[in-house]
DNA sequence: CGCAGTCTAGCAC
DNA sequence: GTGCTAGACTGCG
C-alpha cells in the first residue's frame, strides 16, 4: 500500500480548484507507470476520501472516472475549474505540480 | 490510428 | 500463498 498511499498524499495536497496529471504523480513517485496510479486511485478511494477527481490525463483530459467522467466534470466544475466538453480550460493554470 | 512499456490492485487457482 | 489479468496512462511507430 505504499505506492497507494503516496498517491492519495500527492492527491490530497491538491489545492482547491487545482488539478494535476498522472504523468505529475508517477514522476513524483519516481516510477513510470501512470496507469498503476490512476489504478491505485480507481480501485482504492473511490470515495471523496482523496481529490482523485483532480487528477486528470496528461493533456488536462477527464480521462476516466468510477463514478464517471461525468461526475469528474461535475467536481471539477464546482472547484471552480472551467471543463470544456471533457477537458478542463486552461490547465496550465489550474495544474498543480506539487512545487513546493 | 495502433501497439508497446510500466506498476499496482484484484481475482483466480 | 502465488500467479495471471485488467486497468482512470503515455509515448512512439
Amino acid at each position: 500500500m505504499g505506492f497507494s498511499c503516496k498517491v492519495y498524499d500527492l492527491c490530497r495536497r491538491i489545492p482547491k480548484g487545482k488539478v494535476t496529471t498522472y504523468k505529475i504523480i508517477a514522476g513524483k513517485l519516481g516510477t513510470k507507470a501512470y496507469r498503476a496510479v490512476g489504478n491505485a486511485l480507481h480501485r482504492n478511494p473511490c470515495a471523496p476520501q482523496v481529490p482523485c477527481h483532480r487528477v486528470v490525463g496528461s493533456d488536462g483530459r477527464l480521462v476516466g472516472f468510477a463514478h464517471g467522467i461525468k461526475m469528474k466534470k461535475a467536481l471539477l466544475q464546482k472547484e471552480g475549474i472551467e471543463i470544456i466538453g471533457y477537458k478542463v480550460a486552461g490547465m496550465e493554470k489550474v495544474l498543480f505540480r506539487f512545487r513546493a
